[in-house]
DNA sequence: TATTGTTATACTCTATAACTATA
DNA sequence: TATAGTTATAGAGTATAACAATA
Protein backbone atom coordinates (compact mmCIF):
# COMPACT_ATOMS: atom_id res chain seq x y z
CA UNK A 1 0.00 0.00 0.00
CA UNK A 2 0.93 4.07 0.18
CA UNK A 3 2.77 5.76 -2.63
CA UNK A 4 5.59 4.38 -4.34
CA UNK A 5 9.05 5.62 -4.09
CA UNK A 6 10.11 7.95 -6.34
CA UNK A 7 11.90 6.97 -9.61
CA UNK A 8 10.50 3.25 -8.90
CA UNK A 9 10.45 0.94 -11.47
CA UNK A 10 7.00 0.11 -11.57
CA UNK A 11 4.60 0.65 -7.89
CA UNK A 12 3.30 -2.23 -6.54
CA UNK A 13 -0.60 -2.60 -7.54
CA UNK A 14 -1.64 -2.68 -3.94
CA UNK A 15 0.22 0.93 -3.68
CA UNK A 16 -1.87 2.38 -6.21
CA UNK A 17 -5.51 0.52 -5.68
CA UNK A 18 -5.61 1.12 -1.75
CA UNK A 19 -4.85 4.85 -2.09
CA UNK A 20 -6.87 5.06 -5.22
CA UNK A 21 -9.38 3.03 -2.89
CA UNK A 22 -9.23 5.54 -0.50
CA UNK A 23 -9.64 8.60 -2.75
CA UNK A 24 -12.42 7.64 -4.48
CA UNK A 25 -14.61 6.35 -0.86
CA UNK A 26 -13.50 10.05 0.68
CA UNK A 27 -14.93 11.65 -2.56
CA UNK A 28 -18.63 9.58 -1.73
CA UNK A 29 -18.64 10.65 2.05
CA UNK A 30 -20.19 14.03 1.23
CA UNK A 31 -23.10 11.81 -0.99
CA UNK A 32 -23.47 9.51 1.43
CA UNK A 33 -23.87 12.23 4.27
CA UNK A 34 -26.21 13.78 2.29
CA UNK A 35 -28.88 10.73 1.74
CA UNK A 36 -28.36 10.46 5.66
CA UNK A 37 -26.42 7.50 4.96
CA UNK A 38 -23.20 6.03 6.61
CA UNK A 39 -21.00 3.68 4.18
CA UNK A 40 -22.00 0.35 6.17
CA UNK A 41 -25.73 1.47 5.43
CA UNK A 42 -24.74 2.30 1.84
CA UNK A 43 -22.72 -1.22 1.81
CA UNK A 44 -26.18 -2.92 3.18
CA UNK A 45 -28.41 -0.86 0.47
CA UNK A 46 -26.52 -1.99 -2.34
CA UNK A 47 -26.32 -5.26 -1.79
CA UNK A 48 -29.85 -6.09 -0.68
CA UNK A 49 -32.34 -5.79 -3.47
CA UNK A 50 -35.70 -6.93 -3.36
CA UNK A 51 -35.26 -10.67 -3.50
CA UNK A 52 -35.17 -11.52 0.88
CA UNK A 53 -31.80 -12.79 1.71
CA UNK A 54 -32.18 -15.84 3.97
CA UNK A 55 -29.37 -14.41 6.92
CA UNK A 56 -27.74 -11.39 8.51
CA UNK A 57 -24.84 -13.59 8.69
CA UNK A 58 -24.81 -13.89 4.68
CA UNK A 59 -25.43 -10.53 4.26
CA UNK A 60 -22.33 -10.00 6.75
CA UNK A 61 -20.03 -12.11 4.82
CA UNK A 62 -21.07 -11.40 1.51
CA UNK A 63 -20.15 -7.17 2.52
CA UNK A 64 -17.18 -8.19 4.22
CA UNK A 65 -17.92 -6.93 7.57
CA UNK A 66 -18.28 -8.47 10.93
CA UNK A 67 -21.79 -10.15 12.16
CA UNK A 68 -22.09 -7.59 15.05
CA UNK A 69 -20.83 -4.95 13.39
CA UNK A 70 -23.64 -4.93 10.57
CA UNK A 71 -26.46 -5.07 13.41
CA UNK A 72 -26.50 -1.52 14.53
CA UNK A 73 -26.63 -0.60 11.12
CA UNK A 74 -29.82 -3.06 10.25
CA UNK A 75 -31.68 -1.32 13.51
CA UNK A 76 -30.86 2.10 12.00
CA UNK A 77 -32.59 0.69 8.49
CA UNK A 78 -34.99 -0.83 9.90
CA UNK A 79 -36.47 2.33 11.91
CA UNK A 80 -36.49 4.12 8.98
CA UNK A 81 -38.17 2.08 6.85
CA UNK A 82 -35.75 1.20 4.59
CA UNK A 83 -35.73 -3.30 5.03
CA UNK A 84 -37.59 -5.34 6.78
CA UNK A 85 -36.20 -7.40 9.18
CA UNK A 86 -38.62 -10.76 9.73
CA UNK A 87 -37.75 -13.83 11.52
CA UNK A 88 -38.03 -16.67 8.98
CA UNK A 89 -41.17 -18.98 9.56
CA UNK A 90 -39.45 -22.21 8.42
CA UNK A 91 -35.98 -21.33 11.10
CA UNK A 92 -36.83 -18.56 13.52
CA UNK A 93 -33.90 -18.10 14.36
CA UNK A 94 -32.92 -16.54 11.35
CA UNK A 95 -34.16 -12.90 9.99
CA UNK A 96 -35.28 -13.05 6.38
CA UNK A 97 -34.02 -9.53 5.38
CA UNK A 98 -35.23 -7.38 2.22
CA UNK A 99 -35.44 -3.65 1.14
CA UNK A 100 -38.59 -1.58 0.91
CA UNK A 101 -39.37 0.20 -2.07
CA UNK A 102 -38.03 3.67 0.00
CA UNK A 103 -34.93 1.66 0.45
CA UNK A 104 -34.94 0.72 -3.24
CA UNK A 105 -35.32 4.38 -4.06
CA UNK A 106 -33.04 5.73 -1.49
CA UNK A 107 -29.90 3.00 -2.52
CA UNK A 108 -30.82 4.61 -6.52
CA UNK A 109 -30.73 7.70 -5.87
CA UNK A 110 -27.34 7.36 -3.80
CA UNK A 111 -25.75 5.13 -6.41
CA UNK A 112 -26.59 7.52 -9.10
CA UNK A 113 -24.49 10.09 -7.33
CA UNK A 114 -21.77 8.23 -6.25
CA UNK A 115 -21.34 6.96 -10.38
CA UNK A 116 -21.77 10.81 -11.26
CA UNK A 117 -18.85 11.60 -9.42
CA UNK A 118 -16.63 8.44 -9.94
CA UNK A 119 -17.70 9.89 -14.12
CA UNK A 120 -15.35 12.59 -13.58
CA UNK A 121 -12.90 10.59 -12.70
CA UNK A 122 -13.00 8.06 -15.38
CA UNK A 123 -13.67 10.64 -17.67
CA UNK A 124 -9.81 11.23 -17.69
CA UNK A 125 -9.13 8.12 -19.37
CA UNK A 126 -9.14 7.86 -22.80
CA UNK A 127 -13.06 5.83 -23.99
CA UNK A 128 -11.18 2.70 -25.17
CA UNK A 129 -8.90 2.35 -22.03
CA UNK A 130 -11.66 3.44 -19.72
CA UNK A 131 -13.39 0.07 -21.62
CA UNK A 132 -10.43 -1.90 -20.88
CA UNK A 133 -10.10 -0.65 -17.35
CA UNK A 134 -13.44 -1.44 -15.85
CA UNK A 135 -13.96 -4.76 -17.45
CA UNK A 136 -10.23 -5.69 -16.40
CA UNK A 137 -11.06 -4.46 -12.97
CA UNK A 138 -14.23 -6.16 -12.28
CA UNK A 139 -12.51 -9.14 -13.80
CA UNK A 140 -10.10 -8.47 -10.97
CA UNK A 141 -12.02 -7.52 -8.05
CA UNK A 142 -14.36 -10.95 -9.07
CA UNK A 143 -11.31 -13.13 -8.86
CA UNK A 144 -10.37 -11.46 -5.59
CA UNK A 145 -13.71 -11.96 -4.27
CA UNK A 146 -13.54 -15.92 -4.69
CA UNK A 147 -13.39 -17.85 -1.58
CA UNK B 1 -17.20 0.62 -1.12
CA UNK B 2 -17.96 -3.35 -0.21
CA UNK B 3 -19.58 -5.98 -2.38
CA UNK B 4 -22.30 -4.58 -5.41
CA UNK B 5 -26.05 -5.70 -5.39
CA UNK B 6 -27.08 -8.94 -7.30
CA UNK B 7 -28.37 -8.01 -10.61
CA UNK B 8 -26.59 -4.22 -10.27
CA UNK B 9 -26.23 -2.67 -13.49
CA UNK B 10 -22.52 -1.75 -13.37
CA UNK B 11 -21.38 -1.56 -9.71
CA UNK B 12 -19.61 1.54 -8.12
CA UNK B 13 -15.88 1.25 -9.26
CA UNK B 14 -15.27 2.13 -5.15
CA UNK B 15 -17.04 -1.09 -4.05
CA UNK B 16 -14.77 -2.48 -6.46
CA UNK B 17 -11.54 -0.80 -5.93
CA UNK B 18 -11.80 -0.73 -2.34
CA UNK B 19 -12.17 -4.75 -2.11
CA UNK B 20 -9.49 -5.57 -4.53
CA UNK B 21 -7.23 -3.09 -2.18
CA UNK B 22 -8.21 -5.27 0.95
CA UNK B 23 -7.57 -8.65 -0.84
CA UNK B 24 -4.47 -7.39 -2.56
CA UNK B 25 -3.12 -6.06 1.67
CA UNK B 26 -4.07 -9.22 2.97
CA UNK B 27 -1.59 -11.69 0.02
CA UNK B 28 0.96 -9.00 1.06
CA UNK B 29 0.96 -9.44 4.53
CA UNK B 30 2.18 -12.77 4.96
CA UNK B 31 4.88 -11.34 2.74
CA UNK B 32 5.52 -8.82 4.90
CA UNK B 33 5.88 -10.89 7.56
CA UNK B 34 8.63 -12.74 6.47
CA UNK B 35 10.94 -9.98 6.16
CA UNK B 36 9.94 -8.50 9.16
CA UNK B 37 8.27 -4.89 8.13
CA UNK B 38 4.57 -3.67 8.64
CA UNK B 39 2.65 -2.40 6.10
CA UNK B 40 3.91 1.02 7.23
CA UNK B 41 6.90 -0.09 7.25
CA UNK B 42 7.28 -1.50 3.94
CA UNK B 43 5.62 2.23 3.07
CA UNK B 44 8.07 3.98 4.50
CA UNK B 45 10.73 1.85 2.93
CA UNK B 46 8.84 2.01 0.00
CA UNK B 47 8.85 5.47 -0.65
CA UNK B 48 12.17 6.56 0.40
CA UNK B 49 15.62 6.06 -1.46
CA UNK B 50 18.96 6.88 -0.79
CA UNK B 51 18.40 10.50 -1.30
CA UNK B 52 17.57 11.99 1.60
CA UNK B 53 14.13 13.72 2.85
CA UNK B 54 14.36 16.65 4.47
CA UNK B 55 11.12 16.01 6.89
CA UNK B 56 9.47 13.42 8.73
CA UNK B 57 6.02 15.34 7.90
CA UNK B 58 6.93 15.19 4.06
CA UNK B 59 7.40 11.75 4.13
CA UNK B 60 4.14 11.50 6.44
CA UNK B 61 2.04 13.46 3.81
CA UNK B 62 3.40 11.35 1.06
CA UNK B 63 2.90 8.12 2.54
CA UNK B 64 -0.65 9.55 3.22
CA UNK B 65 0.11 8.74 7.17
CA UNK B 66 -0.28 10.99 10.36
CA UNK B 67 3.45 12.36 11.00
CA UNK B 68 2.79 10.82 14.84
CA UNK B 69 1.81 7.04 13.38
CA UNK B 70 5.38 6.94 11.59
CA UNK B 71 7.46 7.76 14.41
CA UNK B 72 7.39 4.47 16.23
CA UNK B 73 7.75 3.25 12.78
CA UNK B 74 10.37 5.03 11.60
CA UNK B 75 12.49 4.39 15.56
CA UNK B 76 11.89 0.60 14.80
CA UNK B 77 13.42 0.72 11.55
CA UNK B 78 16.08 2.87 12.78
CA UNK B 79 17.40 0.81 15.66
CA UNK B 80 17.69 -2.58 12.96
CA UNK B 81 19.60 -0.18 11.07
CA UNK B 82 17.63 0.06 7.91
CA UNK B 83 17.49 3.90 7.74
CA UNK B 84 19.20 6.73 9.79
CA UNK B 85 17.88 9.80 10.98
CA UNK B 86 20.48 12.48 11.49
CA UNK B 87 19.36 16.82 12.47
CA UNK B 88 19.76 18.71 9.66
CA UNK B 89 22.68 20.70 9.95
CA UNK B 90 20.67 23.79 8.44
CA UNK B 91 17.88 23.92 10.73
CA UNK B 92 18.33 21.34 13.28
CA UNK B 93 14.33 20.96 14.11
CA UNK B 94 14.42 18.79 11.10
CA UNK B 95 15.74 15.16 10.61
CA UNK B 96 17.25 14.18 7.18
CA UNK B 97 16.32 10.45 6.37
CA UNK B 98 17.58 8.22 4.39
CA UNK B 99 17.62 4.61 3.51
CA UNK B 100 20.94 2.72 4.70
CA UNK B 101 22.18 -0.11 1.96
CA UNK B 102 20.50 -2.92 4.04
CA UNK B 103 17.33 -1.16 4.03
CA UNK B 104 17.37 -0.98 0.10
CA UNK B 105 17.99 -4.44 -0.03
CA UNK B 106 15.22 -5.42 2.28
CA UNK B 107 12.99 -3.31 0.50
CA UNK B 108 13.86 -4.20 -2.98
CA UNK B 109 13.21 -8.30 -1.64
CA UNK B 110 10.24 -7.43 -0.04
CA UNK B 111 8.96 -5.57 -3.58
CA UNK B 112 10.15 -8.36 -5.93
CA UNK B 113 8.02 -10.87 -3.70
CA UNK B 114 5.10 -8.59 -3.26
CA UNK B 115 5.60 -8.12 -7.25
CA UNK B 116 6.00 -11.58 -7.99
CA UNK B 117 2.73 -12.23 -6.04
CA UNK B 118 0.73 -9.70 -7.33
CA UNK B 119 1.50 -10.94 -11.27
CA UNK B 120 -0.17 -14.13 -10.15
CA UNK B 121 -3.64 -12.11 -10.14
CA UNK B 122 -2.77 -9.82 -13.18
CA UNK B 123 -1.53 -13.08 -15.00
CA UNK B 124 -5.67 -13.62 -15.30
CA UNK B 125 -5.88 -10.47 -17.79
CA UNK B 126 -5.31 -11.22 -21.47
CA UNK B 127 -1.89 -9.60 -21.96
CA UNK B 128 -2.84 -6.47 -24.40
CA UNK B 129 -5.75 -5.71 -21.45
CA UNK B 130 -3.35 -6.10 -18.45
CA UNK B 131 -1.49 -3.35 -19.69
CA UNK B 132 -3.80 -1.25 -20.48
CA UNK B 133 -5.49 -1.67 -17.29
CA UNK B 134 -1.95 -0.62 -15.48
CA UNK B 135 -1.48 2.16 -17.31
CA UNK B 136 -5.03 3.15 -16.55
CA UNK B 137 -4.70 2.41 -13.08
CA UNK B 138 -1.38 4.52 -13.10
CA UNK B 139 -3.14 7.32 -14.42
CA UNK B 140 -5.98 7.19 -11.98
CA UNK B 141 -4.08 6.70 -9.08
CA UNK B 142 -1.56 10.22 -9.89
CA UNK B 143 -5.35 11.77 -10.79
CA UNK B 144 -6.28 10.68 -6.72
CA UNK B 145 -3.13 11.92 -5.55
CA UNK B 146 -2.61 15.59 -6.97
CA UNK B 147 -3.56 18.13 -4.37
C1' DT C 1 -25.34 -29.81 20.88
C1' DA C 2 -25.21 -26.46 17.08
C1' DT C 3 -26.72 -22.16 14.95
C1' DT C 4 -28.69 -17.24 14.55
C1' DG C 5 -28.81 -13.09 16.28
C1' DT C 6 -27.60 -10.00 20.06
C1' DT C 7 -25.04 -7.55 23.78
C1' DA C 8 -21.04 -6.26 26.41
C1' DT C 9 -16.34 -5.88 26.51
C1' DA C 10 -11.67 -5.56 25.08
C1' DC C 11 -8.45 -4.40 21.71
C1' DT C 12 -6.31 -2.01 17.85
C1' DC C 13 -5.71 1.76 15.25
C1' DT C 14 -5.75 6.56 14.61
C1' DA C 15 -5.97 11.37 15.62
C1' DT C 16 -5.70 15.34 19.11
C1' DA C 17 -3.53 17.99 22.16
C1' DA C 18 0.24 19.17 24.95
C1' DC C 19 5.31 19.39 25.34
C1' DT C 20 10.61 20.13 23.79
C1' DA C 21 13.90 21.93 20.98
C1' DT C 22 15.13 24.76 17.67
C1' DA C 23 14.44 28.88 14.68
C1' DT D 1 5.94 33.30 17.54
C1' DA D 2 6.23 29.59 14.59
C1' DT D 3 7.78 24.92 13.09
C1' DA D 4 9.72 19.84 13.51
C1' DG D 5 9.57 16.24 16.15
C1' DT D 6 7.92 13.69 20.16
C1' DT D 7 4.89 11.85 23.90
C1' DA D 8 0.59 10.92 26.25
C1' DT D 9 -4.11 10.53 25.91
C1' DA D 10 -8.59 10.09 24.10
C1' DG D 11 -11.58 8.57 20.52
C1' DA D 12 -13.32 5.65 16.69
C1' DG D 13 -13.68 1.50 14.73
C1' DT D 14 -13.40 -3.36 15.05
C1' DA D 15 -13.31 -7.95 16.79
C1' DT D 16 -13.93 -11.41 20.77
C1' DA D 17 -16.41 -13.70 23.87
C1' DA D 18 -20.47 -14.60 26.40
C1' DC D 19 -25.57 -14.92 26.20
C1' DA D 20 -30.64 -15.85 24.70
C1' DA D 21 -33.58 -18.04 21.53
C1' DT D 22 -34.43 -21.64 18.45
C1' DA D 23 -33.38 -25.87 16.14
Amino acid sequence: MAAPRRNAPRPDVAAMVVPLGRTLMAAEQPILDAHGLTMWAYAVLSYLDETPLRTQAALAEAIQADKTRIIPVLDGLESRGLLTRRPDPNDRRARLLSLTSEGRRLRDAAQAAIQDGEQLLLGRLPAADREVFLRSLRTLYEISQER
